[in-house]
DNA sequence: CGACTGACGCGGA
DNA sequence: ATCCGCGCCAGTC
């Protein structure tokens, strides 16, 4: 099964090492991914992705911006509402100090209030209580 | 194999 | 700041 591609499986293992409270934008998961300019590849593979372990919400659009999400921009929102790092009208908020380069665990993500979690409803709401 | 699609990115109007 | 168009890449038809 799981007929993944080998870049699907290294975006999907980029978006997992972003720290909690950390945000990523597609362009450099791409990169990190080892695949610079394959953003919207990127925004392909996480569309389909349905892994819990991939907080897909922390992958957001270039200079902090929340991207597509195909219509949930404000179920993105909820997941990274609740306090953590914040998101603007349409923009993350301190984009550039919440920003995860692929930095080598050198980013002491601020303390992140522990969340219980809630049925999964979709690959995207169960992570509003994830961050 | 070719064409279309899209959770993208960027420069220009 | 907003809107538009082109280029990008992998996935799907």
């Amino acid at each position: 099964m799981s007929p993944v591609s080998e870049f699907a499986e290294r975006v999907l293992r980029v978006v997992r090492r972003i720290p909690p409270g950390k945000v990523a934008t597609y362009g450099d998961v791409a990169a990190l991914a080892g695949r610079p300019g394959a953003a919207r590849a990127v925004g392909t593979v996480m569309r389909r992705c349905c892994r819990r372990d991939v907080p897909a919400h922390r992958v957001v659009g270039a200079g902090g911006a929340l991207g597509g999400y195909g219509g949930n921009l404000e179920l993105k929102r909820a997941c990274c509402g609740p306090r953590g790092w914040f998101v603007g009208p349409h923009r993350i908020r301190g984009f550039a100090r919440v920003r995860w380069t692929g930095g080598r665990s050198a980013n002491p993500a601020p303390s992140e209030p522990p969340r219980r979690r809630r049925r999964i409803l979709c690959q995207c709401s169960l992570f509003a209580a994830l961050v």
